[in-house]
DNA sequence: GTGCAGCTTATTGTATACAAATGCCATTCG
DNA sequence: CGAATGGCATTTGTATACAATAAGCTGCAC
């Protein structure tokens, strides 16, 4: 990838997930590129790139603004999630290899670890999380529906809710992940699309009541 | 929009989809922006917004090809249409309002008419129908699921093919509609996401043996 | 003859200057 | 006093020049 236009794609993308860049305030190409360091251009592109993933919106006359997000949104990206991910576990059970099962138990059971430790590692959790998934999808065999669901997963609400999760949940999803790889195991991809629904769900839910925790408290949190 | 980003768009788009420019052929931003008579950061847009609809592909160092598409993939982007657009006609099945299935009422009569002529109108029938469907979604008001839904409807084997259809398929597709307002008159969202799955699998169907058929003919039709 | 190194060329990435379009504000007219 | 219109300021869109990078080729060595 280009370099300039990437880092500001990521510059830009962690100060919208950090807050430092406002919901709702609007954005000027001029004043990104010189926080990013780069001229107009990479930061065009970059902006284009976030406006796809809805990371930013833009009003009729092309001017963009950093895009805020109700519970309604919230709710929506999710059921459009548990419904391709479910998808994608379906396929998966079809196509998963023994390889990439023991690669799923694996990393189930480092995101165990990182948890039951004295000091709950919850970014390392997240990411043994992220990876079990991303085997799911790489099984499912099908890019178009990768493409998608990173619209759905990669959204600035659910990335900056995904922290606050308590253990309590964390443990649920790893025993969620533990019948997953059983339904894996038997090739029965209802089983697992069903498991993988009520994964989602549940997940959505804790969420939910995080981020109704982050309205009631305020902005304070953005700053993590 | 911006004139010629949206102009570059729209005639590369073109390009592609007449088979003037052939899959799997590397195209170079220089050329295209002549072809396009505009320079090249317009097209370097519109290259990205095709890239993300995935009608081009780009290599490890950046060169962009016209992508080239298997039945296999075919079949994947129907797969997700029809999931996308069961889950569509569900929700619409809630929201919709009078108004919204007056018009549909309307487009679907207009679209039996397009065939019963004396001389079917095919084009006119697909624009009814392009409308019919897009009243589900806009019922459905999940811009999410709309954007989704558009990744998968316009895509290059999909739009030429479309007008291959015999007009048994056509008329099976007017009393499909039918069902669908009926379902949606009821309110039944279960109901409506069952026809509209039926309706998208049997176009499948349709779609594949007109692509079949074109592979055996070879790209003679490609010119239309 | 094969493979690698270095050069040449083709292609994309970035910066900058300028054009076009839009919003904002002030002024004027009803 | 309010609304509409004109001009000015701000912001985005486009063109072009130049930089960086990757591909292809040529020639040399083994």
């Amino acid at each position: 990838m280009s370099r300039a236009s990437d880092r500001a794609y990521q510059h830009i993308r962690s100060m919208i997930l950090s807050g430092e860049l406002q919901s709702g305030s609007q954005i000027r190409e001029e004043a990104l590129a010189e926080l990013c360091g780069v001229s107009r251009t990479p930061v065009r592109d970059a902006l284009r790139r976030l406006e796809a993933e809805m990371f930013i919106r833009r009003n009729d006359s092309q001017r963009s603004f950093v895009a805020d997000w109700s519970l309604d949104d919230l709710e929506d990206a999710f059921e459009l999630r548990s419904m391709l991910e479910s998808h994608a576990a379906k396929r998966a059970a079809a196509r998963i290899t023994r390889e990439q099962l023991a690669r799923m138990r694996m990393h189930n059971s480092q995101l165990k670890q990182a948890i039951d430790a004295a000091s709950p590692d919850v970014p390392r959790f997240l990411d043994h999380n992220r990876q079990f998934h991303a085997i799911i999808l790489e099984a499912a065999a099908s890019e178009r529906l990768s493409n998608m669901l990173a619209q759905v997963t990669e959204q600035p609400v659910i990335l900056r809710t995904a922290r606050q999760y308590d253990l309590e949940n964390l443990r649920r999803s790893h025993h969620e992940h533990e019948e997953l790889l059983i339904s894996f195991e038997n090739r029965d991809g209802d089983w697992a699309a069903a498991v993988m629904t009520a994964h989602i769900r549940r997940a959505f839910h804790a969420y939910a009541e995080a981020h109704l925790a982050d309205t009631r408290i305020g902005q304070s949190n953005l700053a993590a």
